[in-house]
DNA sequence: CTAAGTAAGTTGGACTGTACAACTAACTGT
DNA sequence: ACAGTTAGTTGTACAGTCCAACTTACTTAG
């Protein structure tokens, strides 16, 4: 940062008292619910002078600058605040800054992405799943959030083609089949069977545990994610469609 | 941004007076220059209070809420201040913020990431190119800069094992061996000659004009990007050194 | 005029991994 | 026993890379 050269505009070098932008954190947080892909949203506040009164947002909010050590732990704090989840996966998305997307002034908000498995998730009273249709929210957001929301999905579903992410959005054990299922969701196409598990088995991502998963039909087996939870990146991307 | 659900420490609902980070944007711009791969970079002024006085840095500065309209605005008019480059491939990298990493406060940067031709570029007389060797810098950066700057360098690095971003980098005619070898700076290995040919060509993304490069031996096609500079995606990655 | 040198561009066989589809395996319920 | 269902395997076709040898088109030295 701060590489200001010389005064600019209302920049004066070595004194600080030229208007600040608001800087915000907000999270996109993902999960897999009624086998469906769903984002946790909130409703804006009805307060005096408040932006967008009850609309539906993204979970976020002011950077405490007493509280915050820096803006992942703050993501990481609303999160917490919202589901509960301490250990997600926790991605940075992009930042989102202009002098109309808040009509309080100029504005930039840092927006972070997250993946939870279904399981976890003890939502506040102030929190809802909505689901994810044709690769969109059907919902309309307040401020830019819709951008924000449409940006993360994008790059969810870039990634999915040619990462392990969905392994995060897993219970701790699963099927192979439970997984292709969640990658199918997200990318809301149909996978091959026999080279998704290729893939996957070959990747050194998840390894056995010693049950199998039985139902009404031929038993499957069970795996767990290895401990280096850090996302496995294949060379290719799964065949596209068209 | 701003989905402050009720007061939080300093947050007063309706009230916008508590402390607010430092915000400014960073441009890391990379060029090919003397068949390298290169990085432009500015050294801090050395008046009263400045932070890291005479180290060298990333060129950019606090945000202007009077003269930038958005992030992306910002980071153009920092790039053509520095470079006169008006059109660049642009890219937003991420923002990096805490407490700790201006001594001046809380602070937090909106990095984009820039690619510009060799020929672009005239230069203010305060900005100089400086080589990444072996897939990072010698110098020392003022703030997180290097932190950044490696952040910079692996994305481009990821990017392009499987995208057209190089091309970004070429002149407006170059040949394919041109492009190839701009591939092997960046990747700093060498790619096959006839995968390299196969895949850019079927990409659709280059068309040939009426003209060769002669030179000491035999002629090569020259060509230029297509129209739709929109970078192109492969479904493969180079294969990896491992 | 020819021969050596060099970089551009092509060709072919081995290999890897996906696409597609048919197959076998293991269980439940009737 | 047998139909139904899902798990998991196998085999052929195909696409694209890897590797290496090859042809092509030019310059320059002798």
């Amino acid at each position: 940062m701060a590489g200001e050269d010389r005064a600019e505009g209302s920049e004066k070098s070595g004194h600080l008292d030229f208007p600040r932008p608001l800087t915000t954190v907000d999270v996109v947080i993902f999960s897999i619910r009624d086998d469906r892909l769903q984002v946790l949203l909130v409703q804006r506040p009805a307060g005096e002078g408040e932006p967008f009164p009850l609309t539906l947002a993204l979970p976020g909010g002011f950077v405490d600058v007493a509280k915050d050590r820096d803006l992942a732990a703050c993501a990481a704090r609303k999160l917490k605040e919202k589901t509960g989840v301490t250990s997600p996966y926790l991605e940075q998305l992009g930042s989102w800054g202009s002098a109309s997307r808040d009509p309080r002034g100029w504005s930039a908000t840092h927006a972070y992405f997250a993946l939870i498995p279904e399981e976890a998730g003890v939502l506040t009273s102030d929190a809802r799943w909505f689901p994810i249709r044709d690769g969109r929210l059907k919902e309309k957001l307040a401020f830019d959030h819709g951008d924000i929301l449409a940006s993360a999905i994008q790059r969810l579903r870039n990634k999915v083609e040619y990462t392990s992410l969905p392994a995060y959005l897993m219970p701790p054990e699963f099927t192979l089949p439970d997984l292709q299922r969640v990658y199918e969701r997200v990318l809301d196409r149909p996978l091959e069977k026999s080279a998704f598990r290729t893939r996957i088995l070959s990747a050194d991502m998840i390894e056995p545990v010693a049950k199998m998963r039985r139902g009404p039909n031929r038993p499957a087996q069970l795996y767990r994610l290895k401990k280096n939870s850090e996302p496995v990146y294949f060379v290719r991307t799964f065949n596209p469609p068209e």
